[in-house]
DNA sequence: ATTTCGGATGTAAACGTTTACATGACGTTT
DNA sequence: AAACGTCATGTAAACGTTTACATCCGAAAT
């Protein structure tokens, strides 16, 4: 291995002034510099990461935790997606600051002792974490945020001890039960909601129900519980087909995509036709959502800005250790197709606004989404307070 | 920050002591390592990643090196798929070894100066570096390859330099081609090709090719090149039927998904039927694949075993340098469903046997894939040596 | 009682950087 | 000519581990 004492010999220098060579930063006679190039070049040395990271106090690598979904099906396998996107998102702005990324990622079933070791090694191995919601228990996260700086990624806000970069899945339910009523003069819904205690469900749940309470004229015919997958889609179709054969909804309202597929397939054994008979929204706009008869009308999570958000956040609470822990709720989008009733061909995508009662589920400590407009790239961060 | 000093302090003790108490190796007497774990344990002592790889001279990382793809299509977005499930056969073999993995994109159009600085400062924080193909020059990678291991995942075999975990293409074009001609009597064949010198679309056109001259009774009445994009597939299928209206191939054989659903496309819009007047089958088993009409008859990419076998092929040359490259080809599969004339509802996986024709590709040195059938866990590689 | 041995623990030298501080040379100011 | 800057460079002390080696202690063997 090359160090930078070989350099240095070769190039009849010391090791400060190879190092001052290779950073750029402090002054060195052009003459000293070339010679020390050469020598740099002619034995193709680079430097040490462990060592750089050991001298400055600082490693310039944050740690991404992603879960770890085992499903087979190619449909549900669509979520994959989500941190496949969270992570460009991570990357591309960590690569901007010249960091590095370090990923990991968790089985959501087994959070026993091992998972807990292998984070406990992550946070050793970097300056920061970034973690994704929901498969590690809050306790964990708050020791983790004890020692280092941590930031959540969320479908929902949640987390109390760290920061949160989340989807505001709130505005963004009520902005497509919204649509249904106000555009297409729906009255009678029927709600396929997901698990009763899952974050991203419950909120999309109550911004539906507080749209039904500003709007007395509209009426939830019924609800069924899914899991979140195609199947239990398609079985709470049937079941809606059961209980309201003669009284068919205007329109069923799905608390994801998956689920809003599984409902259009039973629909379409049954010969209901969509949206003829019934409108059909989802939630996720994942990515087939697009490809099925007739394209789903659907709500677009910013996937790739949560990572990228998530990330500057980190950053900054790496520069700045000690403010208290910040909400920010990022805008999603009403993403207009033709289930919900808008003709075919229409492809229309429509930033949702922030709604007051999003606020709700916010933080008190949080100072909000002040951040969430600014370009990605905060400079400010990391950067300067490499040297302190 | 907690140091091993800290805890040796708290419980009276030496570091090296704490060391061993960690490590859990050599002998420490019961008492003295419950009162260890306790000073662990009341401080949060976590070690510092930076000190240990520098002292143990092993980082425990391995860099994986994407490439980016800046397209805004949402199928051609499936590309992105690829790495995704690279990066999942890596993460997971890696994390069953007790390392981490580093991860970057590159852009693939500026290979510039900053691409390869982000390259090099990537090599000093890793043990060894896994690479995408074709995006990176091969002087590179063999300057890299000098320095460190390095292994190139691809599509197809190439790099002299490195270990290569590739595909085999060649044997997957052959199995769909065959299948197409011995079990569906085809004789009158389209080609849509890839671009004239992408390396994949190079060994899916040879191994065409190479069918067809062992099957004289047929024929290749035409063949146009498009860019792999579902657009240009389209075109390649108005093309086609302008130039053949009246006698149409009985067959048209994709050089990728993509292209074929842009057939698809096509065919369909001039109302053309699949498979009925025209079978279509493509290439890659990208996720939407099964989701058209008819579901594409492909072959499969073992995206996420590429991950693993080259992650598996790093480790071993890391605990083993200096042993010369080779190539190892991974199976293929060939996926059935209905566009090719299989009856509808047909969803067939049949592994690909190797071709003898396909060794043509090799690198010399090739050991071949002697490996390719032992269980993912070599266990062997970098696990024993990770504490000498 | 002395030697021998082995187990438990301590000592201190790496590992490859960065950087505060010291040094020395040279030019400018007085 | 002395004093003082400034600039280029060298010296050496961190940074937090691991680990070869040394030491110490008590028990078993002589």
């Amino acid at each position: 291995m090359v160090t930078l004492y070989d350099v240095a010999r070769l190039a009849g220098v010391s090791t400060a002034t190879v190092s001052r060579v290779v950073h750029g930063q402090d002054r060195v006679r052009e003459e000293t510099r070339i010679r020390v190039r050469q020598a740099i070049e002619q034995l193709g040395y680079v430097p040490d990461g462990a060592a750089q990271s050991l001298s400055r106090r600082r490693k310039d690598v944050i740690g991404l935790v992603c879960k770890e979904r085992e499903v087979d099906d190619a449909l549900e396998n669509a979520g994959l997606l989500y941190y496949d996107q969270v992570l460009r998102g991570v990357e591309e702005h960590i690569r901007y600051h010249d960091w590095s990324l370090l990923i990991t990622f968790l089985q959501s079933d087994d959070m026993g002792e091992p998972e807990v070791t292998r984070l406990h090694a992550l946070s050793g191995k970097t300056d920061g974490i970034l973690i994704g919601e929901g498969f590690v228990a809050s306790s964990i996260i708050e020791r983790l945020a004890a020692r280092m700086p941590v930031v959540v990624i969320a479908g929902t806000p949640g987390e109390r001890a760290a920061d949160v970069v989340a989807a505001d899945n709130f505005s963004g339910s009520a902005a497509i039960v919204t649509h249904l009523i106000a555009e297409h003069g729906i009255r009678r819904l029927f709600h396929v909601d997901g698990p009763a205690d899952a974050p991203d469900a419950v909120e999309r749940r109550l911004a539906l129900h507080h749209v039904l309470r500003g709007n007395p004229q509209c009426q939830l015919i019924g609800s069924v519980h899914g899991i979140f997958s195609v199947r239990s889609g398609e079985h709470a179709g049937e079941e809606l087909l059961v209980r309201h054969r003669g009284d068919l909804p205007e329109a069923v309202v799905c608390a994801n995509d998956q689920m809003a597929i599984g409902v259009l397939r039973a629909f379409s054994k049954a010969g209901v036709a969509v949206p003829g008979d019934v409108a059909v929204v989802g939630f996720d706009d994942i990515y087939p959502a697009s490809l099925f008869d007739p394209p789903l009308t659907t709500i677009h999570q910013p996937t790739r800005m949560l990572g990228e958000r998530g990330c500057a956040r980190l950053l900054d609470r790496i520069a700045s250790p000690g403010l208290p822990p910040t909400v920010e709720l990022l805008p999603t989008v009403l993403v207009l197709r033709s289930s919900c009733g808008c003709p075919p061909g229409t492809l229309t995508r429509r930033p949702v606004e922030a709604l007051a009662a999003s606020r709700m589920y916010r933080a008190p400590a949080g100072q909000g989404n002040h951040n969430a407009r600014k370009p990605a790239r905060s400079t400010s961060a990391a950067r300067p307070a490499a040297r302190g």
